[in-house]
DNA sequence: GCCGTTTTCGGCCCGACTGTTTTCAGTCG
C-alpha cells in the first residue's frame, strides 16, 4: 500500500466529518495523523506499530491497517454513501465551512454550486438561523468567481506585490516598523497569501491610508488589529496587514509567520514551563505579559537560539538546534559563480558585473555568458570567448583582492554532445553545462545529454538541473537520485539556481544531494546587476533544505575553489 | 479521535472578524 493513498484517505475522511458538523478535534485527529504518516521519513511497510507515531491512535490506525489489508477504508465508505461528493469543493468557498454546508444540505438538499446558486437566488438561505441576506449575497459573489482563482501563487509572482506594499507601507507615516510575515517570509515556493505585521499607535489612520493608498479589489475584513484585502493586479492577491503595537511587534512577528506546526511546537514547550504565547507577548505563570524586543529575545526567552524563519516547518526544527549554526547564510556567501554580460544576453558588461560583486563584498565569481548553440542569446563561438576571456583578465589586474574567473555556460545539445571541444573547454576556468532545449525528449535520453556532461573531465558543474519553473512547467524530468550518484562519482557540482523563477534543485533533491555529499553552489544566474540580489533568495531557500555551509561552494574560499576547478587540468 | 494522567476523562493553541444575534457561533489563520 502507497503510504500517500493512506495520508489522502485519512484526509478525506477529515473533510467528510468536517462537512457532517463533527467535532472539530475529531476531524484534525484525521488531519493530524495524515499530517505524522507525512512527517515520518519510514515507508508503510518499515513502521513496526504505527500506533507508537504521535498522533496515531487506535481509531486512525484501524484505518490505515484496513487501507493495508483491504485496499479500501470501511469508514470513508460509509462517510461517502451519507455525505454527498458535490459538497466537497463548496468547502473551498470564503465562509462556508463544515457547518455551515451540513445545515445547507440537511434543511435545503444543497449539494452542489448550481443548487446553492438557485438558493441564493430564491432567497432560501436567509429564512434559516444563522444566516442573513448578507450571507446570501457574499455566496452569490463567491460563486461568481468559484474555481477560477488560483489556491497558491508562486514566489516570483508574490515577489513583486511584497515590493509594491513595502513602497506603499513605507509612505505612511504613522508607521513606526513592519515586517512581511507568513509563508512568504520562510520562502515558500507558493503562498496562499501575503500577511504583513505593522507597528503603529494609530492603526485607524493606518488603516485608512492602506485601504486608498493600496490598489484594492475588495475589503475582505477591516477591524481594529487586521485589514484584509485581495489587492487588483495580473493575480488577485489577498494581503493580510495585522496592527499592533510597537512593543507587540516581535511576538506578532514570530506568530504570523508561521508555520502553524512551529508555533504548535512552540506553545506546547511554552505550556510546560506554565506560560502561554500569543501574538501580544508570552504570559508569565503570574499573569504578567512579556514582549521582547526582537524575535531573537523571544527565542532566547525560552532558551532557545534564534530559529530562521525559513527552517520553521515541522516544528522538528526544535529537535535539530545543533545544526542552526552549521547552516549557510548570507554571510558566509562570498562568490558567485554563474552570471551573464552583455557578450550574450546579459544587460551589463563584464567591468560592471565584477564591479558590482565587489560592492557585494565578495572575493571572487565567475562570468558564464551562453555558448554558440543558443543563438537567441548571442550564445559565444569558441573565437569570442577567447577574446572575451582577455577583457576578464584585464579586469582582475587592476583589482588585487578580487577574482574574476572565465567560464561558460555551456549547452548540452539535444544530440547528447557538448556545444564546445575539450580544447576549448581545457582554456576555460569553469565550465557549467546545462540544458536549454528538447525539454520533452524521453527521459533516458535526457539522462544520456547530462551524463555526458558529468564525465567529461573539464565539466565542473551542472546548472538547474530539473529546468522547472515554478508553478509553470515542470522542466525535463530527469531521474534526480541518478543525477545525484553520477556527481558524487565523478566530483561534480550541482547547481541551486536562485533564480526565484527557478529554485532548481528544490528541497528535496537539496536534502539527496547532501546526503551523498555532493557540493551545491547557490547561483543568481543574473543577467543584470540587480539580479545578484537572488543570492539572498537562494541562500534561504537552502536553508529550507539545511543545507550545511561547507557543502555550499560559494562559502569556499579562493583558495579552494582553485583547488576545486584545477583538479583535473 | 488522540493524549496523558493527579490513568478512563478533559483538554486539545489562541484570538480576530463577521454576521448573526442581543451574547455568540462559525470561520479563518
Amino acid at each position: 500500500m502507497n503510504k500517500k493513498i493512506v495520508i489522502k484517505t485519512l484526509e478525506k475522511i477529515a473533510l467528510m466529518l468536517e462537512l457532517q458538523g463533527e467535532n472539530p478535534f475529531k476531524i484534525s485527529a484525521f488531519r493530524k495523523a495524515a499530517n505524522a504518516l507525512e512527517l515520518d521519513e519510514r515507508s508503510l511497510s518499515e513502521m513496526e506499530d504505527i500506533t507508537k507515531i504521535k498522533g496515531i491512535g487506535k481509531g486512525t490506525a484501524a484505518v490505515i491497517h484496513e487501507l493495508i489489508e483491504t485496499g479500501e477504508s470501511s469508514q470513508l465508505k460509509e462517510l461517502e454513501e451519507v455525505v454527498p461528493k458535490g459538497l466537497i469543493p463548496l468547502l473551498k468557498l470564503p465562509g462556508l465551512g463544515g457547518k455551515k454546508l451540513a445545515k445547507l444540505y440537511s434543511e435545503l438538499g444543497i449539494d452542489s454550486a448550481e443548487k446553492l446558486k438557485e438558493a441564493c437566488e430564491n432567497h432560501d438561505i436567509q429564512k434559516l438561523a444563522g444566516f442573513g441576506a448578507k450571507s446570501e449575497e457574499k455566496i452569490l459573489k463567491e460563486l461568481e468567481n468559484f474555481g477560477q482563482r488560483s489556491e497558491r501563487l508562486p514566489i516570483w509572482y508574490l515577489q513583486t506585490v511584497v515590493i509594491d506594499i513595502h513602497h506603499v507601507l513605507t509612505d505612511i507615516p504613522e508607521i513606526q516598523k513592519f515586517s512581511v510575515a507568513g509563508s512568504y517570509r520562510r520562502v515558500s515556493e507558493m503562498s496562499k497569501d501575503i500577511d504583513f505585521i505593522v507597528a503603529t499607535a494609530q492603526p485607524e489612520k493606518v488603516k485608512e491610508q492602506l485601504l486608498t493608498k493600496l490598489v484594492v479589489k475588495e475589503v475582505v475584513a477591516a477591524g481594529e488589529t487586521k485589514v484584509s484585502v485581495i489587492l487588483d493586479g495580473e493575480e488577485p492577491v489577498s494581503v493580510d496587514f495585522r496592527l499592533v503595537s510597537e512593543k507587540e511587534f516581535a511576538t506578532a512577528l514570530h506568530h504570523f509567520t508561521g508555520s502553524k506546526d512551529h508555533n504548535v511546537r512552540m506553545r506546547q514547550l511554552a505550556k510546560d514551563q506554565g506560560k502561554k504565547i500569543s501574538e501580544y507577548g508570552v504570559e508569565q505563570p503570574d499573569g504578567a505579559v512579556l514582549t521582547f524586543d526582537s524575535e531573537e529575545q523571544f527565542f532566547a526567552h525560552f532558551n532557545l537560539p534564534f530559529i530562521p524563519p525559513t527552517v520553521r516547518e515541522s516544528g522538528k526544527e526544535l529537535e535539530r538546534l545543533d545544526e542552526l549554526a552549521g547552516l549557510v547564510t548570507m554571510d558566509s556567501i562570498v562568490s558567485d559563480l554563474h552570471m551573464h554580460t552583455t557578450w550574450s544576453d546579459g544587460a551589463h558588461t563584464v567591468r560592471e558585473m565584477g564591479q558590482a560583486l565587489i560592492e557585494r563584498g565578495y572575493a571572487y565569481g565567475v562570468i558564464t555568458d551562453h555558448s554558440q548553440y543558443l543563438k537567441v542569446a548571442n550564445g559565444l563561438t569558441p573565437e569570442r570567448l577567447k577574446n572575451q576571456r582577455v577583457e576578464i583578465y584585464q579586469f582582475n589586474e587592476s583589482h588585487p583582492n578580487f577574482t574574476l574567473y572565465a567560464g561558460t555556460e555551456m549547452d548540452i545539445l539535444p544530440d547528447a554532445t557538448l556545444d564546445y571541444d575539450d580544447e576549448v573547454l581545457r582554456e576555460l576556468d569553469f565550465v557549467i553545462a546545462s540544458i536549454h532545449s528538447s525539454f520533452s525528449q524521453p527521459q533516458e535520453k535526457i539522462m544520456e545529454r547530462l551524463f555526458t556532461a558529468i564525465k567529461n573531465p573539464y565539466v565542473h558543474m551542472i546548472a538547474h538541473p530539473t529546468g522547472r519553473i515554478i508553478g509553470q512547467r515542470e522542466g525535463y524530468n530527469p531521474d534526480i537520485p541518478q543525477l545525484i550518484q553520477w556527481a558524487s562519482e565523478y566530483g561534480k557540482i550541482l547547481e541551486l539556481n536562485a533564480n526565484p523563477y527557478r529554485l532548481d534543485l528544490c528541497i528535496e533533491h537539496l536534502v539527496m544531494a547532501m546526503e551523498q555529499n555532493v557540493p551545491i553552489a547557490i547561483n543568481t544566474d543574473a543577467h543584470a546587476i540587480e539580479q545578484l540580489l537572488f543570492m539572498e533568495i537562494g541562500t534561504k531557500y537552502a536553508q529550507k533544505a539545511w543545507l550545511k555551509k561547507e557543502l555550499v561552494v560559494n562559502t569556499w574560499s579562493k583558495e579552494q575553489f582553485e583547488t576545486f576547478i584545477r583538479k583535473n587540468k
